[in-house]
DNA sequence: CGATAGGTTGAGTCGCATCAACCGGGGTGG
DNA sequence: CCACCCCGGTTGATGCGACTCAACCTATCG
């Protein structure tokens, strides 16, 4: 299977060897986590950079009232803190939604290999950036799109980012989250989740059972999300 | 009023004298746009890194039929693309709001800047990383925050946003996004906004006229809002 | 002085939330 | 080995927050 967290670092462009070698040692020992754990709690400082290595795993925040969202997904090789420049940055929750095993990267080994070569600070970079993009992707969703076409949306994104780390082929993965993580990850309720579900099921689009999505009909459900993948590849260097 | 995008980089930390000569230098040819004017068109290559210098800018998405939905806010000091070390990264389209002077710095020099010393680099990641709390607590403002929380929400977040390059004393601000730019930010309609505004104003708590926002009682505000600050502010280096 | 952009108001509707049960399966402990 | 429980999922009833449609008002500007 490979090193999840390479292969997306390589995503766009090879790493020089020795760098390769580097971040294998660096992740070779990663820490295990059962599901619904706290990787980092709100407001810990941040010493150390967190990679999936395998699991899922999500920032979340919960308002003081109780109500939660989930603001960002980590599947496996997502660096969850790309801002390893930045000592003593606060940063929200981190928690696992699955087991999952994440490698706790001394941010001082990355700032080595950083300044070692642009190449790397420029990987970095690139995953930052992927992050945003996402990001405001969602913020696209929650806002200006239905529930219908807000879950089709997530579907389509994480089957997408799956496949970039050979998880997926595109038309079946793994969707480990619970109905009511999907409802604080699209800002719905679980109740109204389950039944968009339902309808997605019924229309013969998607079939999702024992945490397995299928995608039975990709090119029409990301006609109904309005998913278009370019903001998840990067161009050039 | 000095240089607010210096300003901004120097939140964290002063810079070194030459650094700060040659950004004066960057940025002392802003480029003049009206309001509602786009910067970027989506899907452009960038090799110029934009610096709102006066004015206010937003990147936004346009859905195939027609729905918007503003992403980011860029005030004063803020630098639009901080993913510079990214050669032709797409991006979305980036448009001015109001009247605007955006400097279009050329990524190269940034980049020469940032081969220089570690400071500068960091500097930048601080504005990205900025960027993205900034994008997550909006994520957490739309999918769980009701009408009323998100507008106070983001009045107290412009108020303090525009406080740290001294556009604002904390209770009094410019305003100049119409209700209908509201509402594409807060994925609203232009109706809601508006009877939300009055809402706010009936209560005392704030005033909006001719683009001019106070805050008559920020405390009050904040917490309506649930508004922590928190994520606004970098600790230490 | 008409045109236009932004704001305001009212009526009617709908998407989604809330509340409240209930179901089924897998794990646990007696 | 069965009883129980708990979690995740499902279902129905009801209500509200926010949307849509549509008109009208007001200020600004050419």
């Amino acid at each position: 299977m490979g090193n999840p967290f390479i292969r997306r670092l390589e995503g766009d462009g090879p790493l020089p060897g020795e760098h390769r070698r580097a971040l294998e040692a660096l992740t070779a020992r990663p820490q295990a986590f059962g599901p619904r754990e706290d990787v980092v709690r709100g407001g810990d400082e941040l010493r150390t950079a967190n990679v999936v290595m395998s699991g899922w795993a999500c920032r979340y925040k919960i308002l003081p009232d109780g109500r939660r969202q989930i603001v960002a997904l980590f599947l496996p090789g997502d660096l969850c803190d790309p801002y390893v420049p930045l000592l003593g940055a606060v940063d929200r929750a981190l928690g696992t939604l699955t087991a999952a095993a994440v490698a706790k990267v001394p941010a001082q080994a990355l700032r080595a290999l950083m300044a070692e070569g642009a190449g790397f600070a420029e990987a970095l970079w690139g995953q930052a950036h992927a992050a945003v993009e996402i990001q405001r992707e969602w913020a696209v969703s929650v806002g200006r799109r239905s529930a219908l076409e807000r879950i089709a949306h997530l579907f389509c994104e994480v089957a997408a980012r799956l496949a970039a780390v050979g998880l997926s082929d595109g038309a079946e993965c793994e969707m480990p989250l619970t109905q009511s993580d999907l409802a604080d990850t699209l800002g719905l309720s679980t109740v109204h989740v389950n039944r968009v579900l339902q309808e997605l099921r019924a229309s013969g689009l998607i079939e999702l059972r024992n945490r397995r999505l299928a995608l039975h009909d990709p090119a029409a459900l990301a006609d109904i999300a309005m998913f278009d993948p370019a903001y998840l590849r990067r161009r050039g260097s």
